[in-house]
DNA sequence: CGAGCGCTTGATTGAGTTCAAAAATCGTGG
DNA sequence: CCACGATTTTTGAACTCAATCAAGCGCTCG
């Protein structure tokens, strides 16, 4: 096996991916952060992952299929990342057995995460989500601003905003 | 590698998985139709997934970690899955590459799945979640009572029946 | 110092829920 | 094969939670 990962950094605002373009790579993030997201038809930024130190983060459909993504990804604070490519990632299946199970540990992770967002916005108030994602992600609270906060939780900045108000009332 | 995958049939509304129990079980779905949901604070049912035939379902969290469920699972028809248990599944580490690189593909198509869900309940009107649902899957619109879809898009019953009726209107 | 960004506040609007009841459909036993 | 009860779907009115709109405050950084 080959290793292939190589490693960048993008400076804090780079726009890593644009939806409608194929995205070439998966990152690891080492340091920093990057937020995956999508614009509505209204213009409205819904962020559907953040990927702070050791998550992973790509438009996995337009990686893997290799079809134009639905997602743009930026970075949210100076970041480095590990990355691979697709030729690489496709050789993947020359991998021993003990790295693939390791990456099947990885993916099911996500889906684990994946499934409790949508438990979460299936079945929750704004406020539940908020709550949680406090309890969740203690560290990114203190280091992201309010309003992506707000738009990973499903909510404006402005209710996020009044739900604190009412939950700083106790 | 043995083969431990085993064979049962569920008669419809057979309660498969109780939130809390811990879900022994993994099921690829042969006939019929399962499906996964929460229920809420509310008392409100949500449903997380549908599985018909060639879908696999489990809450993947209860099972691997062997934690309390968060979902139920019930059957919507009459039906007959393969299954899989938590000892079973485990001896996957001494599974050939091949067989891994299987369920990496398998696990990946269920992260693309459960993404493309986040991306239209944080950026889409409970019509346009409506009109996917239809175009992405024709054969349980077909199949399933409109309250079920209802459920999965995250809208009530009685919103769903004027989002048709206005659909209808063209 | 001023421009811009992030956060808050309050007034207004609107999409979707709740509630209640009628109409349609389904399924099961006689 | 029909009848009758149960479930599902439709309808409409009242309501509610959260979005939108608009304005103002406080920081920071250029």
């Amino acid at each position: 096996m080959t290793n292939e990962i190589k490693i960048k950094q993008f400076k804090k605002g780079t726009e890593i991916l644009r939806a409608g373009e194929v995205s070439k790579y998966c990152f690891k993030v080492l340091k920093g952060c990057l937020k995956s997201f999508t614009i509505d038809k209204s213009g409205k930024e819904n962020i559907i992952q953040f990927a702070p130190e050791d998550w992973w983060i790509s438009d996995l459909d337009s990686f893997i299929n290799e079809k134009p993504s639905e997602l743009y990804i930026s970075a949210l604070e100076d970041t480095e990342v590990a990355y691979i490519n697709k030729v690489d990632y496709d050789n993947f299946k020359n991998l021993s057995s003990a790295d693939l199970f390791e990456e099947v540990k990885i993916l099911t992770k996500n889906i684990v995460w994946q499934n409790k967002r949508l438990i979460l916005l299936l079945g929750s108030t704004g406020e539940e989500r908020y709550i949680n994602f406090i309890q969740t992600y203690p560290k990114l609270y203190e280091r992201l601003p309010l309003k992506m906060i707000a738009s990973y939780i499903g909510v404006t900045p402005e209710h996020l905003s009044s739900i604190r108000k009412q939950l700083s009332r106790k």
